[in-house]
DNA sequence: ATTGGTATTGGAAACCACTTCCAATAAGAG
DNA sequence: CTCTTATTGGAAGTGGTTTCCAATACCAAT
């Protein structure tokens, strides 16, 4: 999470800052992963060990709608977080998930051709549906060079 | 679901064909709704009085490890289901989904426009990697019209 | 600084989608 | 028709996520 910009943020939504919500996303700014609720609470517990696991959820859900994160689901019954890309400081990516063992894999292959298409899209929908977009994501689904052999 | 292709194509793999099965696979047919799995439960019941909630799960489960579904994930908790695109009878398209109330808008904009850039990086990353791949799946994130003036 | 209104928090309990277990059933190969 | 074994269904379990509510702590106004 780069620069402070997200206090104003919060302020001007209405919300407070406070000791958890600092937490968890320094949490998010010190990771490559993604990271389930779960996983966000236990490394929060340096910083913040009074911060409950129930107050991960619902500030990853106020982030997430905030734009601030993204929460991604791949399929084995939990769901991950990750700044945004305008807010984290990992590249531009996708992601490519195993339909087996779920297993992820980032890819940033091939995004400056996604550029042009993501844009005309995004607009394109946003004036015919009235959405507000805020992010975009593509999955490739599969199987891992393991899972193939394992029938 | 057109054809019986499926049939054979469960006997390849070493699966049987069953009333559950047949059952399920025509109510994916039969609609053009993302179905949970409680949503497919109930309108099995018609065909296949006996079937559970549990063989659903199973199946489905199956079937999107087979390719003949994709389960869908919006961020509300529950998986969805639809025929995949080359079983189904829709035509290819993409999800918009709103990140509060989690409403799902179906989009086939744009659609010939992607196809290059898709084919490209599923070769690329089925090269790089070693996935086998399946499927991709592309998702808009933002705020429905109604949940951009409710703040 | 102090105060007051209210957003936020934390812990426990509830919820619910989904999975596991296992004995009974039935598909389909021989 | 028979035998093997994949599949089923019901009940019980699992675990991620939400709800409830009294206590806490932001922060705007004083």
């Amino acid at each position: 999470m780069q620069g402070q910009g997200w206090r104003r943020r919060f302020h001007g939504c209405g919300h407070r800052v406070t000791g958890p919500r600092e937490a968890i996303l320094t949490v998010l700014g010190s990771t490559d992963e993604h990271l389930s609720a779960r996983d966000v609470f236990l490394r929060v517990q340096d910083a913040c060990p009074s911060c409950g696991l129930n107050t991960v959820y619902r500030t990853l859900e106020l982030m997430a709608q905030m734009g601030l994160v993204s929460k991604l689901e791949f399929g084995d019954g939990q769901s991950r977080y990750e700044l945004s890309r305008e807010h984290g400081s990992k590249p531009h990516h996708h992601h490519l998930v195993c339909l087996r063992c779920k297993s992820i894999v980032d890819y940033t292959d091939f995004i400056k051709d996604e550029l042009d298409l993501i844009r005309k899209t995004e607009k394109g929908l946003s004036s015919k549906f009235g959405f507000k977009i805020a992010d975009h994501e593509i999955l490739f689904k599969g199987l891992c060079p393991q899972c193939q052999k394992q029938g």
